[in-house]
DNA sequence: CAGTTCCGAAAATGAACAGTTCCGGAATCA
DNA sequence: TGATTCCGGAACTGTTCATTTTCGGAACTG
């Protein structure tokens, strides 16, 4: 567990399909071995996770976990570096209003995708307690692309003159994921559209001198 | 660790000192021991933790902790509400204006003690993924003393019509601490004076339709 | 002082689990 | 078809840790 290092190769590269006959070695499970590993650590955590789960869940052997990755630690690293791969990198919605932005980011899919990211992080916890130079990548993979997102919705909404000039764009921008994994992680419940509206409207829209009964979106 | 139930005798009432004859079970030590075990707890989280880090960190026999708690983690829940007691009842200040409040109570002492009771939190996460009974406990003793104090500042505002009426102060009341611990547990970063103001004034306080450039307070 | 009680230290016990190894079968190769 | 490779399943190894016991000594009792 000591210094896990980043496991480099990538996953999905998207060439392989079956048993290819390559001489190296077979990655056409990967995906879902990463996704198991993924489910097991949003509903146990990281200490609750063991490795027959993983496998067990992605009907594949334990060994066969090994002869790919060199440990648990790895195997976790390498979900969570694939997590951020799979991030659909569509640009954010660009509605004409800052609310229609925001209110257009919540999609159905969208909310229980976050939902198990959040999951995923909290069982990534405490295992970031104990392993501080994961915190980036473990930041960048599960609430950059959010913040991200926001933050693109947010300054072209400046650019427009539709918010106060002076507010604190990288501050508003994380308090959605901020309220969002408070909610998940401490107090357990539902992140659900009203909820994520409601965030909107009561305090992002307000945080940036927007009058509450929007004129727009 | 299935249903360890609320651990029952009250813990440091008062009434004790050292070695008394009493007939039933010395509890003397117990604020040691229960101080060592959220040390340890915040630390290393509830995985992390073992039961030698907390004997010897209060110094004591691993017999003892078994002869006064049946189990891990009803030492831990007996710590979690022994948190809760140690709470200083004290009621939330009252200067006034609710900008005033709300700076008043970001003070150097409550500022420690916040970031220990988020790491606190932190080491519980995962396991109240497990043991969704314990919410409501953990909830109690960590978030809900603050957000209580919330409220009742918030209400006195409103009551003196300092703040939109028709503003969410429920949801509001909980923004302290969602960027709290967002800002502990998932960003790692140290939650200090600035970080809370900078809250206060861009975040809480335009929630509630307070003017920015602050005339009060 | 002899008896009693409690405590800390340390050794013992047993289960869970990371990581290894083996094995038989299926798919691929030649 | 026979050789080769990979895989899933299952048994094995070594360690960590919760929980239990044991033991010798300190403090208190009478």
């Amino acid at each position: 567990m000591t210094q896990p290092e980043q496991v480099v190769e990538p996953t999905g590269t998207g060439d392989e399909q079956q048993g290819r006959p390559g001489r190296k070695r077979d990655h056409s499970r990967d995906p879902e071995i990463l996704e198991a590993a993924l489910d097991i650590l949003a509903e146990c955590g990281y200490d609750g996770m063991t490795v027959d789960m993983v496998a067990a869940r992605a009907k594949a052997g334990k060994a066969t976990l090994y002869r790919r990755w060199p440990s648990k630690a790895h195997l976790v690293i390498d979900a969570v570096a694939c997590m951020k791969r799979a991030q659909h990198q569509a640009p954010p919605p660009d509605t004409g209003t800052l609310r229609g932005d925001l209110v257009a980011m919540i999609r159905p899919p969208g909310i229980a995708d976050g939902q198990r990211k959040m999951q995923v992080m909290g069982g990534l916890v405490s295992l970031l307690a104990r392993e501080p130079e994961l915190v980036e990548a473990v930041d960048e993979a599960i609430t950059e692309p959010r913040v991200r997102q926001n933050r693109i919705v947010l300054e072209r909404a400046r650019d427009r003159g539709e918010i106060r000039a002076d507010a604190d764009l990288e501050l508003v921008a994380h308090i959605g994921p901020a309220m969002a994994s408070y909610r998940t992680l401490v107090q357990r419940r539902q992140v659900d559209r009203e909820f994520l509206v409601r965030i909107i409207d009561e305090v992002v829209l307000p945080a940036l001198g927007v009058p509450p009964g929007d004129p727009t979106g």
